[in-house]
DNA sequence: CTCTTGACCTAGAGTAGCTCCAGCCTGCTA
DNA sequence: TAGCAGGCTGGAGCTACTCTAGGTCAAGAG
């Protein structure tokens, strides 16, 4: 599978794609005889995670962490366990956050809702 | 009210809102006979709803054209209930990209705990 | 009355995480 | 054999901060 396709089935972008390469975020990604990348069915799945991770916040230097961890081995599973729990903590603040944000903009468009009626009536 | 308290109050850095300031998002903030920065009540509250707006993820430039709506006056305020409404439908997908990030975690940690259990057993 | 401390000021450099672009190569199709 | 699509690299540009250097000012300590 070519980056284009890689990109399409992770939603990450091409560029983001290459950007993570770079970075370290991947694993070593098969290239074909004109030097062009070959991306595996595992390298689609690692993509797709990264893609959730970053979408909710996680920093890339928590994802570089995660990708040499996973690449160092089984004795890291403990670690990446507590990685992933760690941000699923996470989760759970942004999604308050969101609430809070809401119940503000709810309030200031009850504001300007009624300041709307008033003018028109 | 000077400019820690202000960053206090709206949960801003200091650094932010200066640089929230030079980038007009903020209206006109006094000075006293020193140059220091002297912030309103009412600032307080431009500068907390900022905060929320950023933090779930509005870009500077619709927070921009907000502020420049405010500073307008009383003729946009069908364009600032449009603005905000917006905001408010993209809270709602970010929700739904939490909860589907939740569940992507939820999977990876339930193969890796079961991995963990047989190591161990 | 000078000295230190601390809060503030500005301009500008540095950072994270992309995103875009120029210039080049390759393979397919007409 | 020319044109076009799709890929490659290195590097510039962008957003939204964040930090630093170098300076002012006010108040309290010695």
């Amino acid at each position: 599978m070519r980056i284009r396709e890689a990109a399409e089935a992770s939603k990450l972008s091409i560029d983001t794609i290459r950007y993570y390469e770079k970075s370290g975020m991947l694993p070593k990604i098969a290239r074909n005889a004109t030097g062009q990348r070959e991306f595996s069915p595992d390298n689609i799945e690692w993509l797709t995670i990264l893609y959730w991770l970053r979408k909710t916040g996680m920093p890339m230097k928590a994802m570089r962490s995660y990708a040499q961890m996973v690449h160092a081995g089984d004795e890291t599973v403990g670690d990446r366990i507590a990685l992933l729990r760690d941000h699923q903590s996470r989760l759970i603040d942004r999604r308050a956050e969101l609430d809070r944000c809401d119940e503000i903009l709810r309030h200031k468009l009850a504001i300007y809702d009624q300041w709307e009626g008033e003018r028109q009536s």
